[in-house]
DNA sequence: TATTAATATACTAATATGCTAATATTATAA
DNA sequence: TTATAATATTAGCATATTAGTATATTAATA
């Protein structure tokens, strides 16, 4: 029957969904997980507009998804829970499957006489 | 460098965690990892609107997460990829951590003196 | 065939999200 | 202190998402 509480937790892991769910944020993730990076860097890996990785940057470090370090005038961001990663391939292992499955099912309308 | 086709999944991975990005339907895929289950029985179960429950779960079918089967008047649902559930795992994972450190915080500030 | 139960869909208003362009902030260096 | 580099923030707009209400569909039964 599903409390208060446990709603509000759903609402919260929900909040990180969200977070996730931008291909520019994933591909930000994708970034940081070799390591961390500056602005910069993703600016110029990603080809995106500085002010865009910035305010995806911002949502991302509200989030708790990464942290922020300043060198100089530089701010290098890192992941900050490693499973957000692991969070990202599993995802990423269900999109395969999905592919997959749509593989078969073009195959199998290709083989129709 | 990231190119076109590597982009294209990115946004396809971006799909899916936006279907995971609603609190109810995150509560439906909790409900579904029990086992299949009806829209009547989502419906009592979560006491949300009949309408609303079927929205969702039209949003869910689409993109793949869950499947219905039909037997009668009801329709049964289940999640399509246990791997859903892994992720939605993980998440919770990383909101855990999240609570713990500012849990953490908190009793560290009640410390100060 | 008319009725009822279960589920789905269409429409709409409210809210949220993402993007661009411009501007502000922060830190270093001349 | 002025100038410059790196990053962040703001405003405004376009689009997307959500929820509620009403209605439609589908299948079973009288």
């Amino acid at each position: 029957m599903i409390d208060e509480a446990q709603m509000q937790l759903f609402r919260l892991q929900a909040e990180i969904c969200k977070t996730m769910a931008d291909y520019k944020r994933l591909m930000i993730l994708h970034e940081l997980r070799e390591g961390e990076m500056s602005v910069g860097q993703l600016v110029s890996n990603l080809d995106l507009p500085q002010a865009n990785v910035s305010q995806h940057l911002s949502i991302l470090r509200e989030r708790g998804i990464v942290t922020a370090r300043r060198e100089g005038t530089s701010v290098y961001y890192s992941l900050a829970n490693h499973k957000i990663g692991q969070a990202c391939d599993l995802v990423q292992e269900v999109l395969a499957d999905q592919l997959a499955r749509n593989q078969a099912l073009a195959n199998s309308l290709g083989e129709r006489k």
